[in-house]
Order: C-alpha cells, then structure tokens, then sequence
DNA sequence: ATCACGGTTTGCA
DNA sequence: CTAACGTGCAAACCGTGAT
C-alpha cells in the first residue's frame, strides 16, 4: 500500500502576509476575495471569533473594526510567489508531487515505510517553515480522500502537532475517529450533497464509509462512489504528478463600479483575453472557440438584469491573443445592451487542443502563423522579465477605470522593486 | 431506442 | 457620505436531431 501526504499550508494568505509583517503574530487577520468582496481567508483568532468563510465584507466590517481585526485584500503576486517557493522545497520531499492548489499538494510516498512517516513529516513541516516562513500540516493515509481527511484532523487536533497518519490507528479507533467527524468534511462531499446525504441519515465520515457503493451511485454518481471506495482504501483517484492540459479557460471579473458603456466593456473584455491567452499558450494549446459573457449585479432584483453570452468559432484554432481578442470584441458588440449598470464580464476559451495536433488548413499562411508565434513567444517573455501587462494590446487602455478595488493591499513584497520603499518607510 | 452533440446547470474547492 | 456578495473548472444533466 503506497501511502500519499496531503501537505497543506495553515490559513495560506492569512500566514503570507505575517510572513512579511511579523508584528501581526498572534493578531485576528482576514483576506478579502477580488474586489474587496467576501472574506476567502482567517487566521486562526478570526476563526474563534466565528466570522464564516465566504462572508461578504460590507456585514462584517463593523465587527472587525470592534475587534481590531487587519484587513487585507487579495495580493495573489505575493501568494503565487511564496506558493512556488513552498511547493519547490516540497517537492524535494518526494519524487512524486502533484500541485493541487494555491495552497496545498499531494506527495507520493511509493517505497517509504509506511510504519511510521511522522518522523519524516515533521522535518518537512520544519523545513518548509524555516525556507518560506510559511506553517504546514500534514495528512498521511491511503487514498488521496484519507489523505486529505487525515489532514483535517492534524489541523482540528493540537495534541497531533500537524501531522496526522492514518497508518497510526488500529481499526477500533479509526472508527471512533471517523464517526466523530460530520460527512461534510469529506474532500467532494460539498453542501448540496451533504444535505441530501444527513437526509438518508448518512451523517457522519463512518456513515458514508460503510454505506453501500452500488446504492451510492445509484442516488448520486460515479464521483461520490470513487469517494466512497477511497474512503475505505481503495484507491480510484490516482495521483497526476504531471498536469494534465485544462479542457476550457476561463478569465473573469467583477468590475469596482457598474459599467454601462461598450467602450469600457472592450477594454476588460480585451485584457481578459490577454490574460487567457498566456494561459494558453503556457498549456502549449490552442483554442478553438471563445465565448464572452456578461452580467449585471443579480444582488440588485430592482434593477433590470440581462446575463448575455455567444460563443464564436474561430476559422482556425489559435493561440494569438490579438485573433481571439478581435473575435472576443466581435461577440461583445453583439451582445451588448445599452442600458444596464453591468457588473461583470468574462471570456472562456474552449474546444482546446494541443498545438502540436492543431489540424493544418488548405488556408493556413505559414509565413503569418510563424510570425504571429514569434510575436506571442517575445510578448510573454518582456511581461514574465519585465512584470506582467509591460506590453499589452492597445485596447486593454490605460485607465481601466473599471478595475477592481483593492484598498487593503499589501506591497508585492517579493516579485516588485517598487513596492519596496513602502516596505522599508513602514 | 440510442447516440452524439452542444448548451445549461450543478457542485466543488 | 453611500453602497457594498469571487473565480475557475469539470462532471452531470438535458433537450435535440440523426440514425
């Protein structure tokens, strides 16, 4: 039985920000999600004040201010910076890493004794903390399902000092341990199924644990049967160390201020399909198609609401962003509705596939593809050396006054000289 | 009756 | 002062037309 480690980063953002702010040690602190909207992020104190993730600010800012709690809005150049630096040291630990998110990832144990890894992940959690800062716990089980529910009970139990290995625990007491624990912490098993589930009287993980596998997939699917299995040791989600390419990509946001004008519209719908087609390109795909969208504020019912969307084939697949966003604007003036307070607008590219089987074309210019890859070659290299938006499409504009609000940000402590005479004059 | 499809909804993190 | 609520992805689902 190969064991897998769930290594994952305590309160990510919260710990990022003290990393470069010591004093905040032992203070309440949140993070806000895009556009300073709802709470994605606590430190532990916040978590004791019982403020619930996903909260929107605006309800709770009164509360904070009582308590004195910091308040950060998202500063993802500083997060994705100390993620990578995380996941670089992890993924000395083992040869076998799949990233998984910002903040966590699954480490492939094949070939260690599975007897007793506390040892071993201990020296990890201290070397991670002693090269980023950052602090970590660490589940240790069978399936990558255990894996994670082994990691909750390192974080929810002080007494396991954050580690907590499955493999430690005779049969009589797994169950004790699983039946204290609600179905919802089970990783796939969100709030809709955990409703339904605490309706059929499946309550707690032991609960669902011994549930029967065929009437599982009857009532739900396949996914909460694998969940099922894996629970009980049966591995069916395997471990991708190598990331496989994503089928859509989506790029999306809230703009600060309702925009009302085609103008402003086209510049965000421009930028975002800049951002999308990186993406792209850094997956090494193509796309297909692209569609845009765009939506009103469905928390406002007394204004007149209208959630477009089109999707436009492309003649060939590509991967230049000054195709797909001509294509992008296309779409956008035909959905586009004088007349409404918009609040969001977004772009996906889809029917990906890798370059390298893009079907040629009796049309294909060779000359302008060759170009056009050279062009987008350099482009992404001055923006990766030089910081990200250094050249862009004239049609992103300058102004962008439908940016987002982030009043609460930290400086880029680790990816922008500029920031650093705040840093130094704090 | 069955399948492939595309668009929409659901669900999760 | 006021108003103020994220994003990205995949799987499941569903209606449609073709076979």
């Amino acid at each position: 039985m190969a064991p897998v480690a769930l290594v994952d980063c305590n309160n990510f953002y919260a710990s990022c920000e003290r990393v470069f702010n010591p004093r905040l040690e032992g203070q309440p602190i949140i993070v806000l999600s895009n556009n300073d909207g709802c709470v994605i992020a606590r430190s532990n104190e916040v978590k004791a004040l019982g403020i619930p993730m996903g909260e929107p600010w605006f309800r709770i800012e009164k509360l904070a201010k009582r308590h004195g709690i910091v308040v950060f809005s998202s500063n993802y150049a500083l997060y994705g910076d100390l993620s990578a630096r995380v996941m670089g040291i992890l993924g000395r630990f083992s040869p076998r890493q799949e990233i998984y998110s910002i903040d966590e990832c699954f480490l492939g144990l094949d070939g260690f004794n599975p007897c007793d890894l506390r040892a071993y992940a201990q020296k990890i959690r201290q070397v991670v903390k002693q090269g980023t800062g950052i602090p970590v716990s660490i589940g240790i089980a069978a399936t990558k399902t255990l894996a994670k529910l082994a990691n909750h009970v390192a974080k929810k139990r002080v007494q396991f000092e954050g580690v907590c290995d499955f493999w430690q625990f005779n049969c009589a007491e797994l169950d004790a341990l699983f039946s204290a624990l609600p179905v919802s912490e089970v990783w796939g098993i969100g709030r809709r199924i955990t409703r339904r589930l605490e309706a059929m009287g499946i309550t707690t993980v032991q609960d669902l644990k011994s549930a029967d596998p065929r009437w599982i997939r009857q009532q739900f699917s396949v996914t909460v049967e694998r969940t099922v299995s894996e629970l009980n040791g049966t591995v069916c989600i395997e471990l991708e160390d190598h990331a496989t390419p994503k089928q859509q990509i989506i790029s999306s946001r809230s703009f600060g201020t309702p925009v009302t004008g085609l103008q402003d519209l086209s510049e965000a719908v421009c930028s975002y399909t800049t951002r999308a087609a990186e993406k792209l390109r850094h997956q090494g795909s193509v796309a297909g198609s692209i569609g845009v969208f765009l939506e009103t504020n469905p928390f406002k019912p007394d204004e007149p609401q209208y959630h477009p969307s089109l999707l436009i084939p492309l003649v060939a697949p590509t991967d230049d962003t000054r195709l797909l966003a001509q294509a992008a604007l296309k779409g956008l003036e035909r959905i586009f509705k004088p007349g409404f307070l918009y609040k969001k607008a977004g772009i996906l590219l889809m029917s990906l596939c890798p370059r390298s089987e893009k079907p040629q074309s009796l049309f294909d210019n060779p000359l302008v593809e060759s170009r056009s890859a050279k062009l987008m070659q350099i482009m992404d290299q001055i923006n990766r050396t030089m910081g990200p938006d250094t050249l862009k499409l004239a049609g992103s504009g300058l102004q962008q006054p439908w940016r987002m609000r982030r009043s609460r940000k930290s400086p880029n402590y680790t990816t922008c000289w500029a920031d650093l005479p705040t840093v130094i004059a704090n």
